[in-house]
DNA sequence: CAAATTCGACGACACTCGTCGTCAACATGC
DNA sequence: GCATGTTGACGACGAGTGTCGTCGAATTTG
């Protein structure tokens, strides 16, 4: 069974959001070229988070030409399914809307991201429960 | 200066949640009492999680009648915000519509909720003439 | 009075986190 | 040969978590 456990950090997503954003899989020194750049991180630390997150199944690796190169063992949309739902049930009684409710209650959300959710929600009510577009 | 620092954990919520639905202050046993019912907890493990709140300053404490009873140093709202605004920052690169878009992928989310969250977006669209009032 | 109960301070436990250094294995350079 | 560089396993650290027990002080009860 290689279904993950427990739950995943800031840091141990972003290595995940970098493997999604390059499935053919990443060696450690790729990932930390790259999140180097964003902040100052050692090397170490970033294979030791690694390391951990192949240990308990969020990744897996393969090692190709004496490297290894991991790759992400979850899909991204379940996985921020599950941090949304964890965090949503925590936090805000299992309701999305107390929680949008609360991210809309001050300035921090842009006019033109209104209007796009807006627009996410009636696709989404208008096409009811239907996966096709039926045209209208 | 009695700004909290850090965030704050499940546990540590829900004991926070108590104290806003209790603005008159609740002492570590009434809290215990509560919580008890909920899940198994010890006496001593609410004792210690409230005496961590207070040190680090999300809560506040007066002796009344030789007891300490407990009120929150922070609101209800400010303190949903950090946490949502944490939350989006860590895992949908800040962006609100990112995470609504996660949440509308599945049926997780009722008819009803979308409804209501239709008609939020209009009155922050809509009705919203005025400018952000600045303070200072 | 003494005994029992309540309350809270404190320490301890096992765990996880992010962080980093050290070390050995292995390759490639001169 | 030997030196240098890359890779990865491992341990350690300080801090934080939730959990609980023990202890002493204060209060109530017999």
């Amino acid at each position: 069974m290689a279904t993950p456990k427990g739950t995943l950090t800031g840091p141990q997503f972003e290595i995940l959001e970098l493997l999604w954003d390059n499935e053919t899989g990443m060696s450690v020194a790729e990932i930390w070229e790259v999140l180097q750049k964003r902040r100052k991180v050692s090397r170490t630390t970033i294979l030791n988070l690694v390391d951990r997150l192949e240990k308990r199944n969020w990744l897996f690796r393969k090692k190709i030409e004496g490297v290894f190169r991991y790759q992400p063992a979850v899909e991204r949309e379940s996985t921020e399914h599950m941090l949304a739902d964890e965090f949503i049930g925590d936090f805000f009684g299992g309701s999305p809307g107390n929680f949008l409710l609360s991210l809309l209650g001050t300035d921090r959300i842009s006019k033109a991201e209104v209007e796009r959710l807006k627009k996410l929600l009636d696709e989404k009510s208008g096409g009811n429960k239907s996966k096709k577009k039926r045209g209208k």
